[in-house]
DNA sequence: TATGAATGAGTTTTCATTCAT
DNA sequence: TATGAATGAAAACTCATTCAT
């Protein structure tokens, strides 16, 4: 029961520190939107600020990109064809994890327990992507070099999308619209990417 | 005299403004820094937030690119070489304005006065850069197709830089060391822009 | 016990208002004088416009004549005797509620929200005078078209009084000394009411 | 030309006065109204209270009644008619001194100096009426001790009219409109003041 | 003389945090 | 355990008043 009492709290806060801020939600606020009293958080919590870094560690731990999901849908054949189909995992993995992902984008700044960079650039995901450009370079699809100059390319482009997207659009839901505008943008950057190789 | 005392409330702002955000700078805070009383400021902004919109006004329209300085140090022969040093001189752009650039970058979420976006890809930068590649068309040194690529490419990279540095490292003064990491990264970069033209 | 507190607060908002004013009285003040901090009085009443607009609702429904008590002092004989019982517990009632009437009085210039009149020439004290009229015309003690000229004349001359007694003169106590001063003075009035008869 | 700034700085304090009150009007308000910095209006007042005092005491004395303009304009025959051209001349006069005549009203709870009901009650004005009330004895058409009951109803009844107009209907012109309604209420009152001949 | 510039002392209001129950 | 009640500290903002020029 307090278990759910807590995570009431947490969601709510996540919700409100990605859309507002830290400094910008208020407990009463957060309170209110959890359905509990403001002397219940601070009774779990020390401080606004503890229940801050709960909220990122909770959550950042929790976003786990679930490997196997993508690696079946994989042909390790074509690259062009396998990497739009990670890239657009990729964008569901950001925009399932929206609040998060903002949080960590946005205030950066002003608190250094963020290593945004590290989360942004997700090293789990640039571990998979490297994962898999070396099974393609194994099977003789690309070659070494190629590895990480390519996994740079296509995080950086993610990263700017998603920053872009995520904070000065306020885009919340990944929906059919920005998808396929998304998949227009990637027609052309892998026509770079065919160049590399 | 009294010119001096609005430029001395404005650099403060700017300053507290871009290392701890908007809500988490006071007046009081301000007119400390500034040395004077909160009362002048607001004799002088009629609100925070009318300050705010001031300073960013005022150091964005500042902001602005010496184009003939960098025109003469290129060769309009070698575009690899012409391209760092358009690159530098980017670089060394975003971290003279650093404060207002990271104001745009980090407030964008907040303000909808901030098109963030269109300022940090600094459309004249673009422009810049587009004029230049342009030119090189005409030379007969790259294709047409790959005039807006290259530009797009090359500004993806330095904005993504610039907003890591200037957020989640809290970088704000471009020395050395920074620079030469930047170069190492462009060199790679720029091995990438080779097999395109 | 929450209930003490709030009271406290309009009660001590009662009293300031009264003597000095809405914008001479500062919530400090007001804090002050209820034995409360000001966050107190900010978590009950939103503004300070509020916590006024209260003050005035509360003492205003608050303040009702007890006609009983009044009737079975007169005589339906004597309609100078009468009167002169009337005219007294009007006094006695307006000063009961000094503070309100005083407000009421006072503020209406700035406050659209006070419609003094109406207040101060209490319906419910005219509708009294008035039945007290009508009944005696069914004795027939007085002829029809008197009831509205007496009671205009009455009600008059009682505003009046307590306008400049409250305001002018800040008497907050009606003591023997001004009661008696008031009965001289309708001593007078009455001749002349005798002559309409 | 100093004098010239002076008048201007107390009509412009004089209108703001009356319709926004003391503390409600700011001394930046004034010097705007006026024209002048508000450097100047405290090199020329003390204080603002100063200023108050000194819009009040002028504007209090200019308030004068013209004696002559009404003398002519009377019969010394008809009570009833000459009290009509009376009490008209002085509405007029109430409302050709409006902005005075509400700041001592409204202002007179907080402020001691003020000592409203003199003024109001308008010393020269019940003079006035009596003046005329005992040449009306003298020439046999009223008793005498009916001078003093007829002043003080007629003063009574024109008190609360002004009070009223100027302070809870804000009005600061005398039209037609209100004379005709003001006449209308007369009518009524002098029958009654005819009973008492 | 007249004023632009500057401010100290205050005002209303917010909010994270504590505490008694 | 959960919370309603209470608040200290600070925030943005106002304004009468002073002072140098």
């Amino acid at each position: 029961m307090r278990r759910s009492l807590q995570d009431q709290i947490e969601e709510a806060a996540l919700l409100l520190f990605s859309r507002q801020g830290f400094n910008e939600t208020s407990t009463f606020e957060i309170a209110k939107a959890a359905n509990v009293s403001e002397a219940t958080i601070f009774r779990m919590f020390k401080t606004k600020h503890d229940l801050y870094i709960n909220v990122l560690d909770k959550y950042g731990r929790k976003a786990d990109l679930s490997y196997n999901s993508i690696f079946h849908k994989l042909s390790f054949e074509n690259l062009e064809s396998d990497l739009k189909v990670i890239v657009e995992s990729f964008y569901r993995f950001y925009f399932d994890n929206i609040h998060i992902t903002r949080i960590y984008i946005s205030n950066a700044i002003q608190f250094s327990e963020i290593k945004g960079f590290n989360y942004l650039s997700f090293p789990q995901l640039r571990e998979f992507l490297e994962g898999y450009l070396k099974e393609m370079n194994i099977r003789g699809k690309i070659s070494e070099e190629l590895i990480i100059r390519v996994s740079d390319l296509v995080m950086s482009f993610m990263v700017k999308d998603v920053a872009f997207l995520t904070t000065f659009s306020k885009v919340e839901v990944l929906d059919e619209k920005i998808l396929s505008h998304l998949e227009e943008k990637w027609q052309k950057r892998l026509l770079l990417l065919n160049l590399m190789l």
